[in-house]
DNA sequence: ATCCTGACCCAAG
DNA sequence: GCTTGGGCCAGGA
């Protein structure tokens, strides 16, 4: 029979395909362009759970994801107080342009490969 | 199982 | 423009 495998191999979280997808989708975004939870989520195949890919960048390793291209819709930025602040100015650093509070999105919206609707 | 919370979204008003 | 309520989903207490 199946012997007991080790704690470490134990049990991986069974959320774990669909955030393997949502980091691939994440990683597809090229600097200079960004894309909305909603867009993430849906792309990689998962409309619906946008409120998941926001947690899965929450928790996610710092380094390990370009968070700073995934952004709310309308190209709001939703990270509150000086967070907020980083955000925006990665984003201004890699050549995102805001008009007032909001990101342009018709100029840096990020279209994914095969999606059907812009 | 229930309750609460969150880097959400959107139609209304 | 901005605020609100309801809808959505998963994780933690």
């Amino acid at each position: 029979m199946r012997k007991p495998p080790p704690p470490e191999l134990r049990r991986v979280p069974k959320s774990s395909r669909r955030d393997e997808a949502f980091r691939k989708t994440i990683r597809q975004i090229p600097k200079g362009k960004v894309a909305t939870y909603a867009q993430v989520a849906a792309a990689a195949g998962y409309p619906l759970y946008h409120r998941q890919v926001a947690q899965l960048l929450r928790t996610a390793p710092t380094g390990s994801l370009p968070w700073q291209r995934v952004v709310g819709a309308g190209g709001a930025i939703k990270l509150k107080y000086e967070a907020a602040l980083e955000q925006r100015t990665r984003l201004e650093m890699e050549g995102v342009r805001f008009r007032g509070k909001r990101i342009d999105m018709a100029e840096h919206q990020h279209r994914f490969k095969g999606w059907e609707f812009d």
